[in-house]
DNA sequence: GGTAAAAACTTACACCGCTAGTTTAACGGC
DNA sequence: GCCGTTAAACTAGCGGTGTAAGTTTTTACC
């Protein structure tokens, strides 16, 4: 086979199917070959259409930040979109926990992220915030939700009981892993509900 | 060379060198062969110390981890100590960035991770909070200190002026990259400032 | 209708983590 | 003091990785 009469390819497919394959099987199954094979195509063909996997990790991780729902910035005060937000934020990650490392690490250039800084940021400054504080409470949402969704809190402590014996407070550790989604998610909304009412303090205090 | 008169290789040497290739390389250059070579020794020979590459990187991390500072818990109220300990956790990670996705991923198995939680954890149940609150702070600070020193927030904006174009509040973002490290710390110190703030509010109010 | 670009292909390179089997030095027990 | 066992290095090699290079055929354009 050389060029096919119909293409087979799109950036779009490609996209989906690495999304899939990450979602399902996660970070480490995605391989060029292994791709190409669930796209019925030969490996190197996908250079045709990315210039490197990374483009593509990159592409599955944009495809996943565009899920997050910006539009409370429109319709609510700054401090209550800043908390639709990190919901949906959050939600979003933690539907594909695969990809939260991804999101947590690489840099921004993706133009959903892009999206969703320029919804916050002007949202904020619009709302009265400087630009430094500003900056500053749109990257302490990124801490919280993208550490949150990357869960490895509650499920970072191995469910071998043996490991906490020589350390007293800590007996009950291994038990964390359980109900690791409630202590993350505990955590989230913890954070989420400090952060936002000390900024809605300083705010009315006029320190902005 | 067969088995050497004296021994080539420790675990302790090992993780040594490890440490030093991945603070100066990057975590990618650390390969089994590379880490071999900077060793004087062929690639295999590492698996007579360490079952596989994993263990390693875990060794990596845990020898960073060791040097967070927990002795303000034995020292301070339990609000001061955790000012005292976020900043010294932070220090560490950034004089550390390579390590830091390891360390804000992987399970926490590690002995010096569960010193730091036993330290951190004991404190809290010993103030007074509730073992769930407890671990929701122990929490909330490791979502805080490991997303800051990622310092992929400000770091995360291209310095491509024509990115921005369409994202009329973001045309300073290509600036944000020559400060990240204010940025990230500015973002740190405000989070910091506000969680202990209200928990310390919460506490006082008798809701622990 | 000839030409250039595009999209698939095959082949291959250098590297990766890791396994298996080999050699030799060191250690423990008689 | 020898002897078997263990340990720590070695070499060779497997299957996998990302990706570069060159080939073939189809499509699209002047």
């Amino acid at each position: 086979m050389a060029r096919p009469r119909q293409t087979l390819l799109t950036r779009q497919r490609i996209v989906e199917a690495a999304s899939a394959l990450v979602d399902a099987e996660g970070l480490d199954a995605l391989s060029m070959r292994r791709l190409a094979t669930e796209l019925g195509v030969q490996g190197p063909s996908l250079y045709n259409h990315f210039a490197t996997k990374a483009e593509i990790v990159d592409a599955v991780a944009d495809a996943v930040i565009a899920q997050v729902d910006v539009s409370a910035f429109a319709l609510h005060k700054w401090d209550e979109a800043l908390r639709h937000w990190a919901f949906s934020y959050r939600a979003v990650l933690v539907a594909h926990p695969n990809v939260v490392p991804v999101l947590a690490q690489g840099p921004g250039r993706r133009p959903g992220g892009l999206a969703m800084a320029e919804a916050v940021y002007g949202a904020l400054v619009d709302a009265g915030w400087s630009y430094a504080r500003a900056t500053h409470i749109g990257a302490l949402m990124r801490y919280l939700v993208t550490g949150s969704a990357l869960g490895s809190f509650a499920l970072g402590f191995d469910a071998d009981p043996q490991l906490y014996e020589r350390y007293p407070h800590l007996h009950q550790a291994p038990r964390l892993a359980e109900h690791h989604e409630a202590v993350d998610e505990g955590a989230f909304e913890l954070g989420l509900d400090l952060l936002i009412t000390g900024l809605t303090a300083r705010y009315e205090m006029g320190t902005r």
